[in-house]
DNA sequence: GTAAAACCTGACGTTGACGTCAGCTGCAAG
DNA sequence: CTTGCAGCTGACGTCAACGTCAGGTTTTAC
């Protein structure tokens, strides 16, 4: 599969693919014309690696922790930040709550109130 | 009250809070020497923008959506606002929800099969 | 064979919420 | 008075995950 069959397989754009190898993320190999050719099995580890990012981990958190996700195994010091990652994640799903909350309340108070009509009228 | 305290007491850099006097999220009258004068609701004020931002809005969004959070009044247009953010909110806290989970059954995992030692020693 | 896609590398541009530095002013203490 | 911290404006720096453009090569379609 080429770069751009990734690409739309997996819902990300060919730069972040080509981004993604150079931060050791993803790798490829290439045909004799020097293209990225990558297994079925990279769609997969791409939306993998879109979740981590959209978890709030950097890239580098990723490159530590792909390969104890994928395989299972793990140092201890790999152990600990996947506990702190985790935890951290934890955190910020918490303080996500709290701020719905708070916009659950103020939109319950606006419909309470009744919408104000306060606009400049469309010219 | 100045700039100090307030960051200080709320918790964020002096920068921060010019920052957000830029962004027309919060204001201060001067002092006859030109210096920031406070009162006392700007913790909570600052406390609550932070939290916005922690949420995800872009400054703008708070500039917008503040003053119903502040009166609980609100055109259609805004109320429109708050139900998008707080629906996208909602949308990030799943897919938080859901790398958590991964992170969770790696760690289990990992536990389960029990640590590697595979690390250079320190020299 | 040739035109159009698709791909390649390399390099600069973007965005937002500040950090940081320079150079100047205000203000309370001894 | 002067020392020195706190504050002021203005302006450039940062960082990450790409976007975008330039200039060239490879693959595909006809």
């Amino acid at each position: 599969m080429r770069i751009g069959e990734l690409a739309r397989r997996s819902g990300v754009s060919v730069r972040a693919l080509r981004y993604y190898e150079e931060q050791k993320l993803l790798e490829s190999a290439r045909t004799s014309g020097n293209q990225r050719d990558y297994l079925e099995g990279a769609v997969s580890r791409v939306q993998l690696i879109q979740q981590l990012y959209a978890a709030g981990l950097s890239s580098g958190t990723i490159v530590d922790l792909l390969p104890c996700v994928t395989t299972g195994l793990a140092t201890q010091e790999m152990l600990d930040q996947l506990v702190t990652e985790r935890d951290r994640i934890a955190t910020r799903i918490d303080e996500l709550g709290q701020a719905k909350q708070k916009l659950d309340r103020v939109i319950e108070q606006v419909v309470a109130a009744g919408v104000v009509t306060g606009d400049s009228p469309t010219p």
